[in-house]
DNA sequence: GTCTATAGGATGATAGAC
DNA sequence: GTCTATCATCCTATAGAC
């Protein structure tokens, strides 16, 4: 049985062009051209090019926002904490690589609604884990240094994680996982 | 005396609305609104719109190759090369925020040459960077963690440090060294 | 150095036939 | 569900006046 239907596959194939090109520098036409179908023809599935990225990239935020409320709900240290934030990150890079691209580079070609949901989504979850890093340092678990720079390099490592995961992506996932905590929590010296 | 000609204005400009939208989405008419021209006038200045980004891409590649090439040669651990490079990055960084944008982001909208020539040079730059990583867990300075998960922690955080810097770029650069060079080579724990 | 006017083509989207 | 035909608009870039 076939549970993909069209739209399903449009919106595939739309996150791998996304991802090669930018969501502006593709077009109705590059996307049809890619399920062999005219422009026109996409139309009967979706209501425009806006709602292929909304679709892209409000999924993925309410996947990293379950996720992260999953973390905060735990009961372990701030240390644990991150380390399942990590684990989360490459989860999802891994279930949805082609989609991240659209998340962190054309989340601001978003309009009206969609584009003010994504922002506050986007800014809860990185409260919530500059308050488990503050929690961390005060509790003596992490080391005193100043908690942005802590969010800033943990974040923008697990963000891009997706543009280098398909290039060298032969690592098995947990091993990934191990290598990452390791480096991410205790330093590469 | 005024040092910055007319089409270094545009220059910067153009790299201030690349960083915002992306370079597919800004148009010549948008750069020329900017600078409170018709787009027609930009012409008398550059040849059009990939000039303005080759030129923005390239110029920044080859700072980056340069200080390469300058850390390579020095003569001590390889630990203090790492440190070096996280450095020339900030630095850059703080120089030239905007531009770095397209660099990250907009370099595959290069044409012929150009694009050549970026992929190139970012090759050698990530190959220079691997093989101090490398000489630096064989001296037994680095940790034995996979060398490529160490190169990409690093770089990536690195090539968006521009994206924090202006938001919460409060700091002072040399408390940011400081601080960067201890997460990234210490750890947090 | 900037303007108006415009060429020549791409774009998102719709109407209506099959 | 896909097609052809088309619209209205936007795009980069050029020509030529001032």
């Amino acid at each position: 049985m076939n549970v993909t239907t069209r739209k399903e596959e449009i919106i595939v194939v739309a996150s791998r062009l996304f991802k090669e090109k930018g969501y502006t520098a593709v077009s109705m036409r590059d996307i049809a051209q890619a399920m062999g179908i005219k422009a026109a023809s996409l139309y009967n599935h979706i209501s425009g090019k806006q709602e292929l990225l909304s679709t892209l990239v409000l999924r993925l935020a309410e996947d990293f926002t379950l996720g992260m409320e999953a973390v905060q709900q735990e009961s372990g240290s701030q240390v644990s904490k991150i380390r399942k934030v990590i684990e989360l990150h490459i989860d999802i890079t891994v279930n949805a690589s082609e989609a991240l691209a659209a998340l962190n580079n054309d989340w601001m070609h978003l309009e009206g609604e969609d584009l003010h949901r994504f922002v506050g989504m986007r800014e809860t979850y990185e409260e919530n884990f500059r308050s488990i890093i503050k929690k961390g340092i005060e509790a003596g678990e992490l080391q005193p240094h100043h908690p942005e720079v802590i969010l800033f390099s943990i974040l923008s490592t697990l963000r891009t994680l997706y543009l280098w995961y398909q290039k060298r992506g032969k690592l098995d996932v947990n091993v990934l996982k191990k290598d990452m905590v390791a480096v991410l929590l205790r330093g590469i010296v």
